[in-house]
DNA sequence: TACACTAGTTGTAGTACTACACATATCGTG
DNA sequence: CACGATATGTGTAGTACTACAACTAGTGTA
């Protein structure tokens, strides 16, 4: 299919390619926005608002779920919870389970208003862009982006989740290893 | 979503929040592959790798412009390029400018590699994904996504620039502002 | 030439993130 | 119930990032 006329294979191999480099532009673009949406909170340091974006998950989460998630060690994800908690964006919340070993920890409404403000952020810079569109274009971006979604969801090696929302991990801020 | 014939009015303005939404989700699993691009590198941090995407541009580059860039302190990035000389990914080039108080930095070979394979990396993941969709999907992608990347270039407050690639403003890892 | 301004660096200080090693509860099992 | 495994927390240490203040050097102008 394609519009119209039907594909050779020789096409399908330079779409294939043309798409990736669109796809890679259009990452740059989004991931600039991205990049604002969460420079415009100074409450926050990356690590803390990638874990804020895991809390977002509705099943519970411990603090080593956090650690595994985020790809740290249980002690930093320990002391990344202590500083959340004195901003008060998280909370502890021990005897929530019965593995009394464990520490679920939950968003406060603080740190939920938090999370949604820098998506709201996000989506308003996009909408601005979308607006820029001609209906046509935008018609567009729904079918094939809604179209790379789900595939990028299936694709094993790349996020689906929120978590990656939080634009990136934190490579090895110190001598560190978090590699992936 | 309809396949398609002409919009409405009405219509329009559903596809604009629905696009806006598409883009929303596309971004969160695109920056996902960038988190992951650069999570592979563990030679850098988040800011010395956004100071490498800066310095990638063909222009020449002064300590004082990634200053401006990264929006931190001229001191920050004076430290911040001391620690990539160390690394031998850039380089001072004092003498190169008739102004002899600005200090132009470049790229060394190893930085320019190391912010290719980055790119290589994040192109790479993309193109798994692209594999998997159908030619139509594929042709979709290219033709909405490029309008996309040419019209989010021309919105004022949005990154055109690679250094948006960076994925992210490091926000305040310290008790810092940096804020936008 | 004197003086203000610009660019960058250095001194200082504080917070964050990271991990490793070790200590403390709990849980599961034999 | 004893014992190993699991989940967190603490003690300790090191690197990074950040900014402000002060200093050096070079530029431009009156």
């Amino acid at each position: 299919m394609r519009a119209s006329l039907a594909p050779t294979m020789q096409e399908t191999d330079d779409d294939l390619a043309t798409a990736t480099e669109a796809l890679l532009i259009a990452s740059r673009a989004l991931v600039g926005v991205a990049a604002r949406s969460i420079a415009g909170v100074d409450e926050v340091t990356l690590p803390q608002y990638r874990a804020l974006v895991v809390l977002m998950r509705p099943s519970p989460v411990t603090v080593g779920d956090l650690a595994v998630v985020l790809d740290i060690h249980p002690s930093t994800a320990t002391r990344l919870c202590d500083r959340l908690e004195l901003k008060r964006l998280v909370r502890r919340r021990p005897g929530i389970s019965t593995d009394r070993r464990v520490t679920p920890v939950s968003l406060t409404p603080k740190g939920r208003r938090l999370v949604e403000r820098v998506t709201d952020h996000r989506r308003r810079d996009i909408a601005d862009i979308v607006a820029s569109m001609s209906p046509e274009e935008r018609h567009n971006v729904i079918r094939s982006l809604t179209a790379f979604a789900i595939i990028a969801g299936e694709v094993p090696g790349v996020d689906r989740f929120g978590w990656a929302d939080v634009t990136q991990r934190d490579s090895s801020a110190a001598g560190g290893s978090a590699a992936s």
